[in-house]
DNA sequence: TTTATTGCAAAATCTTTGCATGGGA
DNA sequence: TCCCATGCAAAGATTTTGCAATAAA
């Protein structure tokens, strides 16, 4: 039984080709290169010969996404992308002129944030941070 | 000449009537609505009775928004927001039990910001930082 | 078998654009 | 007058949904 069936049983959906090629997609998916929007995840299955409907990718990711096993951003790029969950938190830059998206962790941020909101008697539950950016000219 | 008209001007506008009724209603919005959608702009002006067509709606905010007037959002609701830009940047706490929203400026993290996407060969245009927050247990 | 899932097409949203008309400087 | 701006409708782009056919358990 491969992994990609045991995440789809322990999710509750059942095991159909579509899911398990969307799950293998997103797991294969390079370390530079982990969002994906529907057309990207609905292009590379075209495109290794598997025939999934574009709907069907939206059904799934949003499937996906009430389990838990991908996160649905919605940068300002005027589409949502998906990224799977591996628990580990990063933050986003986003690149406004390619679409580009690079995670990236910073403790100085982190922790300035965690003492930003406890000076105003708050526990900090979580956070999103997103910057978007643009290449530099000179 | 109104104030309207002289901030048209400035930003190299044409005063058309459109585009003076759309920047007073921003101007005029209460401190706790500030945020507006195309539908929004477009009711508020035929509510109060100018015949304004929705595509002109869009490219009027459009037209504000490369003129550095306002700002536009694209939250998760599916369409985009638009806020008069007050040159007062701030990021949100906002607290998951009350629902309160403060507003906070912190240059450690402004900075640290900047480095960081500048490291990595990008200049920064924008970002988007929310805490989530509930009040201190102990 | 039985029911959830899929594919397709159509619809629902939100936003932009082409083009002829109208309005501001 | 001279264009820019506008209104309308149509087109785009993204995402969702209805429904009959299909596939998983």
């Amino acid at each position: 039984m491969s992994i990609e069936n045991q995440e789809l049983r322990k999710a509750g959906l059942k095991v159909t080709l579509p899911r398990v090629k969307i799950l293998q997609l997103l797991e294969q998916a390079e370390s530079d290169n982990q969002h994906f929007s529907a057309e990207d995840v609905y292009r590379a299955l075209m495109e290794s010969g598997e025939d999934v409907g574009l709907a069907t990718v939206y059904r799934v990711l949003t499937q996906f996404e009430a389990a838990g096993l991908v996160t649905r951003h919605n940068f300002e790029t005027g589409h949502s992308v998906f990224e799977l969950e591996k628990g580990d938190h990063h933050d986003h830059i986003v690149c406004m002129e390619s679409g580009e998206v690079i995670e990236f962790y910073d403790d100085v941020i982190e922790s300035r944030q965690r003492q930003l909101v406890e000076d105003r008697g708050f526990d900090l539950v979580d956070h999103s941070l997103v910057l978007y950016v643009r290449p530099k000219k000179s």
